[in-house]
DNA sequence: TTGAAAGCGCTAACAT
DNA sequence: ATGTTAGCGCTTTCAA
């Protein structure tokens, strides 16, 4: 209830002489009996410094507290140790995953700033013009789609781009990631081969577009048609995707096709909400419904049947970009595409 | 395959006078013919700029393709658009929750800076100290534990500290959360109004310390034994929270406890792993054993039996955060404390 | 091994 | 309404 006053002291006394309380490479310089530059070589480890100054000028950052400023280093150096990232969710466990291997990749003092595209172009576009005006080390996109200004902005700007997920398209820079198409098409044959003829598919369509799902929708249903097996429809949610929408979803579908034999879902937390579905209708027993995801959450692995899916591999998607970035800017050169591939899970469901 | 060579023509001609493919405001002002303050307020869209000139300028940028710099321009005006951010995780989806709810309470060209402590005050204590080189506008720490050195370093930088998911503690400048205290305490009080008596935990343990957890479980089971209830045991995982988690540890939990009659779990993931283990030994029936979870996941409450659990407002906790932050920089006041509470779903496991 | 000078690109303060 | 001047705090370059 006690109103606060936020940015108390923040001393920035601009008046004759008065204290300001950010102490600088100065302060210190003067506390140890150097020069600013001789400070500015021991913090960044750099240049030739004896030992005896380099521990003179430690002691003296410890004694007045100094916390080095890198925008200022960053402009003077041209150099900065941010990498701005574009998700189209975080909320997906997904990314989340792969935002952990990203972080765990990035070392060298290298910080994420994160921005949420909620998997549209457009914002995508405004995110990457904004986060361009940090002069970023790297920028790391979702996905081949983007707008046109989109890759101008980023061409002219000249920095390294990784984009992560998918390696269908062709990289700007640096993909890494796996073949949505190809995850489609592998799911296909592995129901095909179970002796499913009778498809249906449940799907998302988050707020503007998730390209990649609809490129394994893409891909899975040319496969089962050139294969002759019958398509009898499809449910599609508007919103996000989700347990509770899966569930949603499957409902509608069986009762517009109730002859469907197995069901490709959109993603893993779709497809759980579908097997939900069926636990709570009693369908599991007296009609054995297909259901078959994508990305082998461990949510559907611990369920007492496990779920049938496809096993991305985000947290290596995330570790290697983060890696590739390093090996970049340490002057080191990166293959231009990375497939991380994916394994199908045999599961219980399908 | 193809290897790539990253930083192309990063323009960095710094012979004489040759051309640097970096452009700054003084060349917007040239082809504008104004001088490069006046580019600057156009662009900030502050102080006076005459309707025409302000148009000449905004021409001249799209003409050459200029991208402001928000490193210069913080450096120049002391005022940053970064926002520090330490989460003990982003694999759990309750963090995501939070970091979307964040996003979106954020503007003004606010941006989050993330790092991931792993639960670790230790680790929060080293990336607060790299945060601060970057002289954030806020930093937005988790819950009200942190190191002495972390407190010093914040307190001395004198910008605001917004702590989250937590209001348990003394905050150090502002706090957005709930009572972990509480939350604890009212699931007792449910789980005996419902007549149990005989009672169980599963927890996990995340790396080094989840406080919140653990700060339920106490005030849990200090309510239960208050009541003259029986607490029979626990089973703590040594890992983070999950849900294969979760199910293993139930398991272990019933074979050393064959009598409880239910089970609070740490929190949802784990509590939907007790869920699945239920199903999956066909206990549902014979013996219904009480689960209750925390934070009131939509997948626990899309399962056939929805799951009896605590809502948590997380996407809440970080839109106010955003929100907060953004008033304070606007010069308004913020409360030092805001509970935003939490809401107790009956479900139907206990 | 150390330092002096210059400037990164922008904006605050103070003119005009 | 616009411009001039003088830095922000650091690092580059070049000299000692």
């Amino acid at each position: 209830m006690d109103p606060v006053g936020i940015m108390r002291d923040k001393g920035q006394n601009l008046g004759v002489g008065l204290t300001k309380n950010t102490t600088t490479v100065a302060d210190v310089a003067r506390q140890a009996n150097v020069s600013p530059i001789t400070v500015s070589r021991v913090i960044r480890g750099v240049g030739p410094v004896s030992e005896e100054t380099r521990e003179r000028v430690l002691k003296a950052i410890k004694q007045i507290g100094y916390v080095p400023n890198h925008i200022a280093g960053a402009l003077a150096s041209a150099r900065s140790d941010l990498v701005g990232v574009v998700l189209p969710s975080v909320s997906n466990i997904v990314f989340a995953d792969v935002l952990r291997g990203l972080h765990d990749g990035l070392t060298e003092g290298l910080r994420a700033v994160v921005s949420i595209s909620d998997y549209s172009l457009e914002t995508e576009e405004r995110l990457v013009r904004s986060l361009l005006a940090l002069r970023p080390a790297a920028v790391v996109l979702t996905g081949c789609e983007h707008t046109d200004s989109t890759v101008a902005m980023l061409s002219r700007a000249g920095i390294m781009v990784v984009e992560i997920m998918d390696t269908d398209g062709a990289a700007l820079d640096v993909a890494i990631g796996m073949s949505s198409r190809r995850a489609g098409e592998e799911s296909a044959i592995h129901l095909l081969q179970r002796g499913y003829r009778q498809f249906g598919y449940v799907g998302h369509d988050a707020s503007p577009r998730d390209f990649r799902a609809w490129r394994r929708r893409t891909s899975f249903l040319a496969t089962i048609r050139s294969a002759g097996a019958t398509f009898l429809g499809e449910e599609i949610v508007h919103e996000r995707s989700s347990v509770p929408a899966g569930r949603r979803a499957l409902k509608q579908l069986l009762e517009a096709h109730p002859d469907v034999e197995v069901v490709y879902f959109s993603n893993d937390d779709m497809a759980i909400g579908g097997v939900f579905h069926c636990q709570a209708e009693g369908l599991s027993s007296e009609r054995p419904l297909g259901i078959f995801g994508f990305n082998g959450l461990d949510i559907g692995q611990a369920m007492p049947k496990p779920l049938s899916t496809i096993l991305t591999h985000r947290y290596e998607i995330g570790l290697r970009t983060g890696r590739a970035i390093v090996t970049a800017i340490e002057g080191g050169d990166v293959e231009k595409s990375t497939d991380v591939g994916f394994k199908l899970i045999e599961g219980a469901t399908a």
